[in-house]
DNA sequence: AAGACCAAGTGGTAATACCAATAGGTAATA
DNA sequence: TATTACCTATTGGTATTACCACTTGGTCTT
């Protein structure tokens, strides 16, 4: 990859292996001193991405005897998830599976922030999202922008409910989207839905009653979900597998010369 | 802390005053060579430590510029709720309205994951849910036992939804809770209650109608955690404040220079 | 046979030197 | 005068080397 950053390769390739199952749970890597040759960095590099996997729950440091792979099912953090999906991107395959699931997992919390967003929200937090609304309007031609903007959008619901680990949560899930290649496309596939869907519920949260709020949540933003995932199947189908590039050889031919 | 980690302890001191306010967000810390001088460690532990934050989205380490310091409100990972916690705790004081928020935020989760394990789960993941409740019951005396089997409850629910990302979500949500001393009295607190509720949910479960499931969730997991949060505020009144520590004077040596 | 003990290997920390990127000032230029 | 190019001090990134602290597994002693 194009990354720079020597300790963060070293860690992609532990990473790569562990969750491709290549690394076993329970086992043991090799020595520090001799695995930061294999991966062709100093010690220090590779002490540095060891310390990632750790923070990412896919290896357990233990001094004086060694570090040990863990299964990343049981002690993975959610940051995997990010991980998962630019490695089936990089294989070709559009994560169709997993943003599905990431999808519902976002829907989840979003009924449920919803139901308490409609109580606890002042005058001034739901005019906030009524601007943003508005503002997103503008932007249904550029994907990334309106990506920004919506994720910007679920923040301001997300504050609104006035709990604090929520909205902390709602920051890792905002960095796992934002480190996510391809899950942007999610956002600007469906944006007329996506406005139609926010004008429904924010007419609703104006109503102050978690109930109705919630049931129309419940009704909607499935489908919703739905429909954006069969777009993407589709989007991915179009894409031939992948395209070589030949500019190579073109490039060759101007170092000659000048 | 009696913590041995050089690293981790000097990163807990820059953590602490991130979140205490006293290192404001957009400033710059002062660089690596006098920062580390300044917290008694080499430069190569404080980068250690300067990693670590970074990964917590505490600060944005920029290669020529320096460390700039980060929202946490907009930026910081769900694992700041251990953090805060411990904090707290180390104050003297109990963190009741933050574990009120985790309990809300579990319990968002929960009544939606209930909703579609009514729907995935195979019989065989119903019958080990069954025998996890059977198991708890016989260590209602033991906290720290019967949190750790609690746990071990909610990973069969999440597993049981086939959802990936919502299982490494529960993975990191463990960690925090595990990592947060204080929160396991939250689970022992209540275990009486907790068994009822849990033979409630598993009944309906097994009419496999999301529905039913989903209602009865709602109605019972909200009390439960109330009851909960009031035994333990009830605890916090009988147990006396704690004597501080007087480590006031370090933090000044933070704040940088630019 | 059981315990104390020692030694090799492992991760943890330190000191130093050098590479790479950024920012800000300065001089050359239009 | 405003702009551009560039140089340089400062900052983070990496490598090398050495030594400390802990764990483990064995030997030696009792």
């Amino acid at each position: 990859m194009s990354k720079s950053n020597a300790a963060e390769s070293a860690a992609e390739e532990l990473r790569r292996a562990i969750l491709a199952g290549e690394l076993v749970p329970g086992a043991m890597l090799p020595g520090e001193r001799e695995l930061s040759e294999t991966l062709g960095v100093s010690r220090l590099t590779l002490r540095s991405a060891l310390a990632t996997l750790q923070s990412e729950g896919l290896i357990e440091k233990v001094h004086g005897s060694g570090n040990r792979v863990l299964s990343y099912r049981e002690n993975g953090g959610v940051e995997l998830v990010a991980h998962l999906a630019r490695y089936a991107l990089e294989g070709g395959k559009v994560p169709i599976d997993l943003l599905g699931d990431l999808l519902e997992f976002r829907r989840f919390i979003a009924i449920q922030i919803l139901g308490v967003v409609a109580e606890r929200a002042t005058t001034e937090e739901l005019r906030a999202l009524h601007r943003q609304r508005a503002h997103l309007e503008t932007l249904v031609d550029d994907a990334r922008a309106f990506m920004q903007a919506d994720l910007q959008f679920a923040r301001l619901l997300v504050r609104a409910t006035h709990n604090i680990a929520l909205e902390l949560l709602y920051n890792t899930v905002q960095r796992i989207i934002q480190a996510s290649p391809g899950f942007e496309a999610a956002f600007g596939v469906n944006a007329p839905a996506t406005l139609a869907t926010y004008d429904l519920l924010l007419e609703r949260l104006g109503t102050r009653d978690p109930e109705r709020v919630q049931s129309a949540a419940r009704k909607v933003l499935g489908p919703l979900d739905r429909k954006t995932l069969d777009r993407l199947a589709e989007l991915a189908r179009v894409m031939e597998p992948r395209p070589e590039s030949d500019d190579v050889q073109k490039t060759e031919r101007l170092k000659g010369g000048r």
